[in-house]
DNA sequence: TAAGAGGTACCACTAAAGAGGTATTTTTGG
DNA sequence: CCAAAAATACCTCTTTAGTGGTACCTCTTA
């Protein structure tokens, strides 16, 4: 790691991953009032992001996700694969629910809005550089959503299922094989095999790995 | 559904749960200074609460998660599992992450730190009232790390795997058995076997359920 | 060039899972 | 009190899954 930044250190470097000439130029110049922040580098694409951020290894990648041929998700993952450990943050109009949680789930440390304060930027880029995680607050109630989503979906419903049942699926989403959910349950693992076949039934689903994976996304932890 | 409200309709009803009987005046008392809101019940533990909001049948629940013998997130859960239609906004001091987790996840529609600004609560709770999710902007970088959190965690380790058992997994957490794996990868359901048994070594894993398990806690989606 | 890793394939064998049926007991609801 | 639902148990049978071993091919690297 390297040393402690004091009051006026070298600036963090920041590399710009945009498509639009135009805002890289005003988010360039926008940060360059900052003594605290330098733009090292732009790129117009993914392919030259990467190559960039190899090359300069910046404090900071300001990243767009709306970018023709390769997207910005799909640029941070080849940011990532390739080894880079910049801190990543997701520069963009979107504040669709499914972009910022592909985009924290790929790794970002910030998403932030193109519409926020000029002033609001550089402070939020000064804390990024720092080490903290910068979201624009607008997405609060959007992450909040995306926890909870599980509900409120489309599928099987939980509802039919009688409480033995909702016991055996805990269970199996545990990984346990039906001898050992007999046994805690001392019950035989025939029974076991009986209530398996019911929720299968209830639920639509073809085998206990569906059945797995549906209770670990619906959230029975 | 009831109907809209329009400006001056009835009030938002409302039920306080919390154990301190100051903190339950003083927050009737705020909210008695909004014509929208009124608290039409009080509750000092879990099953004082759910009988009265069984009851009352309010339109908001205001909860503490903090309470002795069963706290706010159980509490929760028993509203929830009785019927509750109410909206349950959490109401506490906790700024925890797994606290703010766990109540999004239980359903609450809410979250709010008891140290916000009065005006700022009365805002919320009309917000709330009207079917939007409050939450405190406070937490949102806390959400943000929620999110992404299942990296930095023990056990099995990715890194170890080949592409193509990478492959493999993302079809068992699909819940695709081996003959379809097969076809899907145009090899014969024999040599499936053979990355499903490598990888289960190297993830020290006994079962394609547990390997189903892994992938989706781990985000491989 | 030799060694190793990864992917492919096949075989035989055991274990586990799932479908179908019948039947008894307990709980629950009308 | 009766009927339905739930939980239990046992049975057979077929399909899937998982283990062990051998083998061949390609590619990369020491």
């Amino acid at each position: 790691m390297s040393e402690q930044q004091s009051e006026h250190s070298n600036p963090a470097s920041i590399l710009l991953i945009d498509d639009h000439p135009l805002l890289r130029k005003g988010v360039k110049q926008l940060i360059e009032l900052d003594s605290e922040l330098q733009v090292i580098a732009e790129a117009s694409n993914a392919h030259e992001g990467v190559a960039a951020a190899l090359e300069h290894e910046p404090d900071l990648i300001l990243l767009d996700l709306n970018m023709p041929e390769i997207n910005g998700i799909e640029t941070l993952k080849m940011l990532r694969e390739e080894g880079v450990a910049s801190r990543v943050i997701v520069f963009t109009v979107s504040d669709n629910e499914e972009d910022v949680v592909a985009a924290l789930k790929a790794g970002a440390d910030g998403y932030l809005l193109k519409d926020m304060e000029p002033e609001e930027l550089l402070s939020n880029l000064n804390q990024a550089a720092l080490g903290k995680m910068v979201i624009s607050e607008k997405l609060t109630a959007l992450l909040a959503q995306a926890l909870q989503s599980k509900r409120t979906k489309k599928g099987p419903d939980i509802s039919s299922l009688t409480p033995r049942e909702r016991q055996i699926i805990k269970l199996i989403a545990a990984g346990l094989p039906n001898k050992l959910i007999a046994r805690k349950l001392s019950i035989t693992e025939g029974t076991v095999k009986v209530h398996v076949k019911h929720l299968l039934k209830k639920l639509h689903l073809r085998s206990r790995v569906e059945v797995a994976v549906w209770a670990v996304q619906e959230g029975l932890n």
